[in-house]
DNA sequence: GTGGTCTAGACCACC
DNA sequence: GTGGTCTAGACCACG
């Protein structure tokens, strides 16, 4: 399966599951009319609270990604691609935007900043290298 | 003043204190020796209720940026400055690192990436020159 | 046939399909004495599960308005269309009290419910002589 | 305190709760910058596990109708009483809409259906007169 | 088997 | 004190 959380990293397990389902969606691994894994066996691959992959599923059909098939399970909607994709394009610009003006109001230049992330770039790519 | 705090980003109050105390070190807007403004006061600019300015003022005396002058204040400390510059190094290269690998874990590519981050970078000097 | 369901609208398809059996002999569509479509056929044209037709079917034994006949099917019972009439009735009458006791108590006066109820009435009509 | 809940009638807990607390906010019984009571003190009264009353204030501020001061409570949003005002609307209209055109799939005639909704006006009337 | 709801009780960060 | 999250385990309706 194509999930994993991590309960270390600060954010909660249900956002991390929605996330993780809806990037899932956008790059179509789940497509529109495929149902999700059940929460109970989600919860079992995880090893995390049913309840918690519960909350995940509902906020998502909230949002018009999931909608449920009565005893059958949850499927993806027809509009959830574009909505997943549309998703993660505002979260990465929404916080390479607070990033950036968080930098320049520390007072650093645009340079000092594109120079921090290349170098980032380049431990990233390294480390991939490794693997 | 040079602090604003916003009650609706989600980070902790005390927090964004906190940083904004430790760039005006980090850019000698306050400089070793200085006092910073009373919790009293703080706190009433900001309309904060003064137990936050003060669990701020109490987490940078645990860092050492900070120190009581009896009967007096909090002045910054001798070695506040490139303790703060340090910190504000390691806090951004942090997000960026953070932003960049979940921007990977979506499925973008480096060049997606560098793209969005430029066209930021132009956003917000656009933004600058119109201000 | 006369019956069609709907997966969306959160009642449950067992529930759909027993009253508009039980319409359906209100009506006298089906008479006393008739068969009904057998499970499999009528799950296959609702493309339904047979589980939840035997579901609907059993149900509308327990109150007496199918029987079975040994080896031939089932057959709407003889008491059946007095039993449905009232049932619609009662079902009518209960949920419009419900609504209307729920405009009250959200603090709408008789005559802004009033208005409200012969708007949908020319709203239907409307729709009803375009068809 | 204006919330009362019925475990009874088949609608879940949290959703009655909203539905109260939206019906206040449409009536300005809690008036925008207002702070909703706390969960623990809701439940209290209610009798209910606080978890049900903090489902309810979540998806209320899902909906933008509360928002969230940390550490303090949970207050009515600028926009909420137009919203509430409009949700009351269109809930109603719905379940008129609603049974009504299912009193026109059972057969009966609008006049029959306007006599209907009348009786019950009177019933509701007469047992108000009555308390 | 499926999801939905509810309870009980725990821990956390924030003010 | 406040809300937010999570676990554990129960019961229900539906297919």
């Amino acid at each position: 399966m194509f999930v994993h959380v991590d309960s270390q990293n600060g954010i909660a397990l249900y956002e991390q599951i929605m996330r993780q389902i809806k990037f899932a969606v956008a790059s179509e691994a789940i497509q529109p009319g495929n149902l999700v894994p059940s929460v109970r066996e989600l919860a079992g691959e995880l090893t995390v609270n049913p309840n918690t992959v519960a909350r995940a599923y509902r906020e998502l059909q909230s949002e018009d990604i999931l909608q449920p098939i009565r005893g059958t399970g949850l499927e993806v909607t027809p509009g959830a691609v574009k909505r997943c994709r549309e998703d993660r394009q505002s979260l990465l610009r929404e916080r390479i935007r607070s990033v950036m003006a968080e930098s320049r109001q520390s007072g650093l230049s645009w340079d000092e900043i594109r120079e921090m992330f290349e170098a980032e770039i380049g431990r990233l790519e390294a480390r991939k290298d490794r693997t």
